[in-house]
DNA sequence: GAGAGTAGTGTTATAATATAACAAAAAAAA
DNA sequence: TTTTTTTTGTTATATTATAACACTACTCTC
């Protein structure tokens, strides 16, 4: 039985929380702003619980948009991540590509850097804005 | 003769000539420190710059960096590129990998989206780091 | 070459994103 | 229980980026 699973706390789980219902980037001020209702005042109390949301692959930031979303646990490994992202309106999706995800893990020392994770974010325009 | 290529401005310039001897991410205010005694004083004057540069495809920003970096000319097409980053010592490397950019390109319409360029950041310990 | 349009510049101010540092409380481990 | 680690709360500040406005310089067309 190795339950590896810490349990979050407690600021930890409001802003998982906040963030697997908004399914959507949300940025960091954005989050501050919804949950200080419930007691997180000043931004560090988000970005350490951010932090930590990432670090056990809880959510992943988006780089491009400064902002973080839930892993849709489609996620193969919380080191290498794929996007899409529609560019009209921010839209994300988490990607599960088992072939990209090969192929990527394929490259040993591409360039001499022994790859330890990767961040794909691919733009373009989803359904609902290209109509 | 269709010469497109249209001159850059002064600033434009200046900092694209920072950017291209300095052969690392560079951050803008680092940028904006290095060229103030050629005149730029402030944010916006490096942050107009830059967008320029981007736009015409004279470098790129890292974003996870918060960095930018001159095209090394590799790069196939300014939609699309591909950076190894030493986790240690953030020395970038844009990568031309031509297996690498079919596989991105052949994937149309993944999930809906309309791709029109994508970015991907390869993480990792460099060969210098590693000894 | 005058006038209109576009791109670039200089400047001030401020917005948005993120972290340092410190003290105290709570939880886990010894 | 004592120690250690993690989490919290808090203030202040660092870093990254843009808004807004006035002015200049360059094209393009007539």
């Amino acid at each position: 039985m190795k339950n590896k699973k810490k349990e979050l706390s407690k600021n930890q789980k409001i802003v998982l929380d906040f963030i697997q219902k908004t399914n959507r980037p949300v940025k960091a001020y954005s989050i501050l702003s919804n949950v200080s209702k419930k007691g997180l005042k000043a931004p560090p109390q988000v970005y350490r619980a951010l932090e930590k949301l990432i670090e056990v692959g809880e959510i992943h930031k988006i780089e491009s948009l400064n902002s973080f979303v839930a892993c849709n646990s489609k996620c193969v490994t919380p080191h290498g991540t794929i996007f899409s992202i529609c560019k009209s309106c921010d839209q994300t999706t988490e990607v599960s590509n088992t072939n990209l995800f090969k192929f990527l893990s394929d490259i040993k020392n591409m360039d001499g850097l022994e790859l330890s994770g990767y961040n794909l974010e691919l733009f373009g325009t989803c359904k609902s804005c290209k109509t």
